[in-house]
DNA sequence: TTGTACGCGTTATCAT
DNA sequence: ATGATAACGCGTACAA
């Protein structure tokens, strides 16, 4: 059944002709004439000729393939950042591998393990959030594998990087909050390993401080992860306090939309008895009851740039001046889980 | 920079033997003395040799990768079902590429051609929304590319399926929303060229039937997408009838979540007034208020059970014996968005 | 037990 | 204007 591919060598012999002027024919080399191109192109098409990429790969000694590495692909945030890189991608010959950490620093290895042994040409990484080691990127690197980092820093790792100020974020989120007269906020913070939840909890901190507002360690409570159940517990915690606060700034929306569902149960109104402010504006946060304050952030956008600036280093063969450090500027969004001004 | 990779050739040469010999040395071939073989894993350990694909790609003339066409990736359903398929590919020597159809048929024709320009071994597809023309995918199959089509169907295609029964699905939500006491069922129905929604529709006219309710024309209408804004207007037709329906049947949850979000402005109480019921169970819907009903249906393990029948294929060269066909049972959840029975 | 020689499909280089 | 040849890295049939 699974008949042969023609080759350039079939096309060759059935016009008497050499396999490499088939091949040049082929690629419109200036000096041939314009019979032998044609009989070729012809034929070519007649007989549905297709290049085999597996031996271009062979000897040019690369896969056209890119890997992409991310914790996940369930949530908004991540499968928005994938369709902004293919979007990019899927324009030029490179072909995407995309790979799941599942949050897991050996995952992750295993992954890097296997892109190098395919050979792909580049590598897009988001790392997991037990990463706290970089050897394994900067052996690609060392390999030859240029690496664009996106969302997730890696300290401490040289290479491309598009980033977002979560800094900036959480502080203006929380700098509304004190705005709008809330005295007791508390912080939903992500896994500290974590660069961005790192960042946001540090905006969430200076603006307290920048306002003369005391700053509680038992309103600083970590979630275990980004969805919705993992927000359950730590907010159950903060309202159960004996001083609950009247504000939460949440790492992200999930882990807001869960403390929204936690409040309404335990009987507080939002937002007249709590604000809640989240992380992302994905789609669905403009469509909860409240619908949720939040700070939102370019994700198609940070996939577009990540992939440009990677295929960008792949065509310029050696244009090295240095690398880039991108960084976007997230937005606060103000919606009605969170007390007017 | 880029170090050039240590081939099977450099060992052979250091060790004064042939690279057949390290060849077969590296594969355990049972005739060659033991003392060769150490010295050639030793020597290769050493060296740090890598086999290099690319080569044994272009031998094997075959890529060790399978193509995944889906429309979209960012709603929790493909996403979901993308994480199955990694689970399962990911323990195997294949690799998977994504690719993003946009709900296009022009897309998907693309995406077709380009897999098989770089020759997957295999196909994993969801057609799009547009798509009700399958010869791209006969096409991949007469080359000798096995394809496994997921979820919605290609009807007339023969090819191994991993479907939902939508039907059912829809059947049990609108008999339940009946039983509750509901009299005048409305349905937003998903665009209509694809298998899911019209056999969701199916359920819905025959549920009415089955107990003798009239069918009415205008409680029945089409969404043009799956996302939250694709619900806004056609449930706002819906409830400014003249006589508004006192229940809602969705094609998928975030088109409920959108109708809750309309019915609420508009002043429906829920489920009091409307009960609302949608499809997919997506992890968010149990955390909108109310919560939702749904239907939900098993996403990771028709990920997983699409991605092993392909891999079984693959593996087992010839063994074909027919075409699988399997059909997953959705369940009602009944939650808070619609009335008790 | 190991080596030789060839082929996978293509292109670049050197000839002609 | 076109042909011949080598090379990419590996595996394997055949020879020794």
């Amino acid at each position: 059944m699974k008949k042969t591919r023609v080759t350039i060598t079939d096309i060759a012999r059935e016009l008497n002709i050499a396999p490499s002027t088939v091949s040049r024919a082929l690629k419109d080399h200036p000096a041939l004439k314009r019979e032998t191109k044609q009989a070729v192109k012809a034929l070519a098409k007649k007989l549905d000729y297709r290049p085999n990429l597996l031996a271009l790969n062979l000897l040019q000694k690369k896969s056209n393939t890119i890997g992409v590495i991310v914790p996940e692909i369930t949530s908004h945030f991540f499968s928005a950042i994938i369709t902004g890189i293919q979007d990019v991608i899927g324009t030029s010959d490179y072909n995407i591998i995309i790979c799941l950490s599942n949050e897991s620093y050996d995952e992750e290895m295993t992954i890097v393990d296997k892109l190098s042994k395919i050979q792909v040409d580049g590598v897009l990484v988001s790392p997991s959030s037990e990463t706290n080691n970089f050897d394994h990127l900067v052996r690609l690197q060392k390999s030859g594998i240029p690496v664009v980092v996106f969302d997730r820093d890696c300290p401490g790792l040289e290479s491309d990087k598009v980033l977002v100020d979560d800094y900036s974020g959480a502080f203006q989120a929380v700098e509304y909050l004190i705005r709008s007269g809330c005295k007791k906020i508390a912080h939903l913070s992500g896994p500290i390993n974590l660069s961005t939840a790192k960042h946001r909890l540090q905006g969430y901190l200076d603006a307290l401080e920048n306002n003369n507002m005391p700053i509680q360690k038992e309103y600083i409570v970590h979630v275990p992860g980004f969805s919705h159940k993992d927000g359950l517990k730590p907010t159950k915690k903060l309202l159960k306090l004996k001083d609950p606060p009247d504000a939460i700034f949440a790492t992200n929306d999930n882990i807001a939309i869960s403390a929204m569902h936690i409040a309404e149960k335990l009987e507080f109104r939002i937002p007249e008895d709590i604000s809640i402010v989240g992380f992302d504006d994905q789609p669905n946060s403009s469509y909860v009851t409240p619908s949720l304050s939040t700070v939102w952030q370019p994700v198609y956008s940070i996939g577009m740039l990540s992939a440009r600036i990677l295929l960008h280093h792949l065509e310029e063969e050696d244009t090295k001046i240095g690398f880039r450090k991108e960084i976007f500027k997230p937005e606060l969004v103000i919606r009605k889980s969170s007390k007017k001004i």
